[in-house]
DNA sequence: CCTATCATGTAATCCGTTACATGATTAT
DNA sequence: ATAATCATGTAACGGATTACATGATAGG
């Protein structure tokens, strides 16, 4: 029963959900694998990956062991704790749902030309999804279902924001109807 | 050519935003604007509308006045270098596209079961879009158009997220086809 | 009058970002 | 060898969240 330490936040659970999956890494590979992975629709700072570990660590989520010769490096595995607080936390609801925060339509509220504001949005969004596409026809059969799932909800997401921002476009100038 | 400061963020863009629309305010007052309008898909924390205008009024964009007599409490007011900042973030499109960063979409991700998890999200989107629907609907017709296009944006992406989770609820379970 | 809630603000903490710094590897 | 890049980490800073605190107003 020892101190609970700070809370856990997403960038926890990321973290022990990568060590989970992909097994005792040093915050290099965390870093790898997140980039390629969750990273597509959840960033991380690279410092994170140093830093979290660390805090997990210390609260007994996870444990690190630093090599002897060479880099020194530090190896962090998940505890059972970790695994447990995982588990917990997957099976949970999430809370509230997550708030859209985009700049494009904070700009949009406070008064910008769709217009002008619609052909990079479009662009940026279309370029994501071709992203998107190409990780998926080029991911294994037995990914885990979650990764697909997850993937495909962003291409629906980026699918509908396309759709929504060419019709805002053309409603601002006419208005006929 | 005074001191830049600290940088501007989406939040300053807010104060700043909110200043302009309904003019002089407190941070009480900001606190229910924000309440009723953008924070209805950009909330914040009410202490940043009472620190956040500090911040602001160092670097030039806001003045403030402080009441004599009783609460003594604070009036902002925007700039003229406000006003223009505002209008230049306005102006520019929107850097990259906004990350989902949806904690349900990072549960499914790592394993959380779609049909346990669906249900909360399709009945708080649901509640989400009710919402903006009387917000819609109450709306007086001299409204900004860039607020109503926000009102729309936000219902259209609640339609999508409720579409997709209910066949992401379906597709898990049978795989037919 | 007392209590609850509204209004107003400051302080402490924590997390995320940015910047700095340096040890290994690889390429030329 | 030297330069460039990869790998690895720490430190400083700033902004957001949380907690604290108190003065006004209204309701009982």
């Amino acid at each position: 029963m020892q101190d609970d330490g700070p809370r856990l936040t997403p960038t926890s659970y990321i973290v022990l959900g990568l060590l989970a999956w992909f097994g005792d890494s040093t915050p290099y590979r965390l870093k790898q694998v997140a980039a390629t992975s969750v990273g597509n629709f959840w960033t991380l700072q690279h410092a994170q990956l140093y830093t979290e570990p660390e805090r997990l660590a210390a609260a007994g989520y996870v444990t690190v062991q630093r090599e002897r010769g060479g880099r020194r490096r530090k190896l962090y595995a998940i505890t059972n704790l970790g695994r447990e607080a995982l588990g917990h936390w997957r099976a949970e609801p999430a809370g509230e749902v997550a708030e859209l925060r985009d700049q494009a339509i904070l700009k949009l509220f406070f008064g910008a030309d769709p217009a002008a504001l619609g052909p990079p949005q479009i662009e940026a969004h279309d370029a994501k999804l071709a992203e998107y596409e190409r990780i998926r026809a080029s991911l294994p059969d037995d990914v885990p279902a979650g990764v697909r799932l997850a993937l495909e909800a962003g291409m629906d997401h980026e699918r509908q924001q396309i759709a929504w921002w060419k019709q805002a476009m053309v409603a601002g100038d006419g208005d006929s109807g």
